[in-house]
DNA sequence: CAGCCTTTCTG
DNA sequence: AGAAAGGCT
């Protein structure tokens, strides 16, 4: 059973239901080591840090069980009463995309299992050294598995426990490490369980109150080129076309995309989120959470939100010889190593001998590093004026009672109104864009509201699901004509530049489509690059309910899902689980 | 062997 | 950026 408030309100749903039917109901947890009630510091609280988190789960008086072994044999019931006709696995709309898919992942349990063998005998070994490589030779594989429950994480666990035995007594030093280092990443899954079961919608808003009052930039343009993987950045944009071609990325890519994400665009980070669920193979709620929530600064222990990672020298760290790059950006492949990560610094003459033309072969960078910088450190003093103030307001209502309106972002607003403020700015007045922020986080996609709005508005958008794993690319062949036409459409001329940013290629984008347009027909989503854009512009949701002003987001910890759908209703609302069961 | 410098890793 | 670890004098 796992412990988010999605599948939590679902298994109890189910419960209840068969419990009405007479059939006695048992649950027993498949998807975590420990239950994340047991899991607790000196002071029977739960943790808030992942490293102490993991050393406790490390040094448990008790292993976790051994996964249960398959039942013996399984009375079926009478079969003749499924209605079967209402088990649709694939929907016309995703048979091109699952085609692709399926030649990439095998799903099934049996498939799992030859995975983690191949796995613990093959790169588990060399696993502390080639991790930091960009290509997925040496990851394990294993997380759509996981993911799917096709694969018990406590047999992974047991089983590496016992290769990290051997090996330790072989005094085989780095495959020891090489286990030390897979259990944790298990271990970080396992911790993103147990965030969301503290805190239940760690995948909505910041752990770290003060986040909430970041000024993302609202530029939907932005947010466009990062997912085409055209921002001028090669790691980054390599990473995002291996997303878009394939449903995976190495862990460091994830890593390198998002952070660009955050710290360099300072697109809200949700949708970055959201758009991880629509493409990655093994989207993950809670891992996807814990992930953004960590590059965004938002947990205690994430990194510090003013640090922003140079996509050229990390490119140099994970892909040393730049073939990373050159596999997923055919533009570049001729560049040699030397200035492969960093194009824009390279010289006419060996741009000119690599069949390159910046700005229209391949783009400049969206936003230079520095102007970045510049802009993150106004945005995080900003971030904390507003805090203060908030702060000072709370105290304020305090002494004198109520009345303190400014406190909490407009609750409830017209989604579409909103939407068109929003968007007038990056439309029209193109000299100042660039500074059109928003400090309400709500302003993302959410699954959560979006499977609400499915189920209030019935079939009328439904029907091209945008919020299911429909979308994920239907042509993932990587087709670099399609995309260059596009570039030099989006590039005619010299890019000028607004506070050291490129304006190249941004505002000339067509604006994005108005919600009611936006899922894409089959045959325009397998057309082009272009056609696929609509799926993913997101779901607006309503703003995330009361204000807090503790540190820490005031999601009640509970020890009982019991007490948590006592304490949390309006679960039931939010989450129509059978519109999600097909992408969970 | 202390002290200092460099390198490496931080999900 | 900052800590930790390792290497050098």
């Amino acid at each position: 059973m796992k412990q988010n408030p999605i599948s939590l309100v679902r298994d109890h749903r189910l419960k209840e239901m068969l419990t009405a039917e007479g059939i006695v109901v048992n649950s027993f947890n498949a998807d975590l080591l420990y239950e994340p009630w047991e899991v607790v510091d000196d002071e029977g609280q739960p943790f808030t840090m992942f490293a102490p988190f993991w050393n406790r789960c490390l040094s448990m008086p008790y292993d976790p069980p051994a996964p249960l072994l398959p039942p013996k044999k399984i009375n079926s019931g009478n079969l003749s009463m499924c209605p079967s006709d209402d088990l649709i696995f694939e929907d016309e709309s995703e048979r091109g995309s699952n085609a692709l898919l399926a030649r990439a992942w095998t799903p099934g349990w049996q498939n799992a299992d030859k995975a983690l063998t191949a796995f613990l005998n093959g790169p588990l070994a060399d696993y502390s050294v080639n991790r930091k490589k960009a290509d997925s030779a040496s990851t394990s594989l294993l997380s759509p598995h996981l993911h799917f429950g096709e694969l018990s994480v406590r047999k992974v666990f047991h089983l590496v426990r016992m290769k990290q035995l051997v090996w330790s007594n072989e005094g085989n030093h780095a495959a020891e490490e090489s286990c030390t280092l897979f259990l944790r990443s298990i271990g970080l899954r396992e911790y993103s369980r147990y965030l969301s079961f503290n805190h239940p919608s760690s995948h909505e808003r910041p752990l770290l109150a003060h986040l909430r009052f970041f000024p993302w930039v609202v530029n939907e343009c932005y947010f466009k080129i990062w997912r085409q993987g055209r921002t001028g950045y090669p790691l980054v944009d390599a990473g995002m076309r291996e997303l878009w071609a394939t449903g995976w990325l190495h862990d460091r890519i994830r890593v390198v995309v998002s952070s660009f994400f955050v710290k360099v665009l300072q697109l809200p980070w949700r949708w970055g989120m959201k758009y991880f669920w629509d493409t990655l193979l093994d989207a993950d709620l809670e891992s996807d959470a814990l992930g953004w929530q960590y590059i965004t600064g938002s947990l205690p222990d994430g990194r510090e939100l003013d640090r922003i990672d140079n996509p050229q020298f990390e490119g140099y760290k994970f892909d040393p010889h730049g073939e990373y790059v050159r596999r997923w950006i055919p533009e570049l492949a001729r560049l040699p190593t030397e200035w492969i990560h960093h194009p824009w610094d390279a010289p006419v003459s060996v741009l000119q001998a690599a069949g390159i033309e910046l700005g229209s072969n391949y783009p400049l960078p969206i936003v230079e590093l520095d102007a970045a910088k510049a802009r993150l450190q106004e945005a995080l003093s900003e971030m904390w004026q507003l805090e203060a103030a908030s702060r000072a307001t709370m105290n304020n209502g305090m002494d004198e009672g109520l009345g303190d309106s400014s406190e909490v972002p407009p609750i409830e607003f017209p989604q579409e109104l909103q939407m068109e403020i929003d968007r007038q700015p990056a439309q029209a007045t193109a000299n100042v864009p660039m500074t059109a922020r928003r400090r309400e986080d709500q302003m993302v996609p959410t699954m959560t509201s979006s499977l609400n709005r499915a189920e209030t508005e019935v079939s009328a958008d439904l029907g091209n699901s945008e919020d299911t794993r429909a979308q994920v690319p239907f042509h993932a062949h990587f087709e670099p004509r399609v995309e260059r036409e596009d570039a030099i459409q989006n590039a005619e001329g010299p890019a000028p530049r607004i506070n050291g940013v490129h304006q190249h290629n941004i505002f000339q984008q067509p604006q994005p489509r108005r919600r009611e347009a936006v899922a894409p027909s089959v045959s325009e989503a397998s057309s082009s690059w272009t056609g696929r854009e609509g799926a993913v512009v997101p779901v607006w949701s309503l703003p995330a309910a009361s204000g807090h002003s503790e540190t820490f987001a005031a999601d009640e910890a509970d020890v009982s899902s019991r007490s948590y759908l006592d304490r949390h209703p309006q679960s039931h609302r939010l989450m129509n689980w059978s519109q999600l069961s097909q992408s969970l």
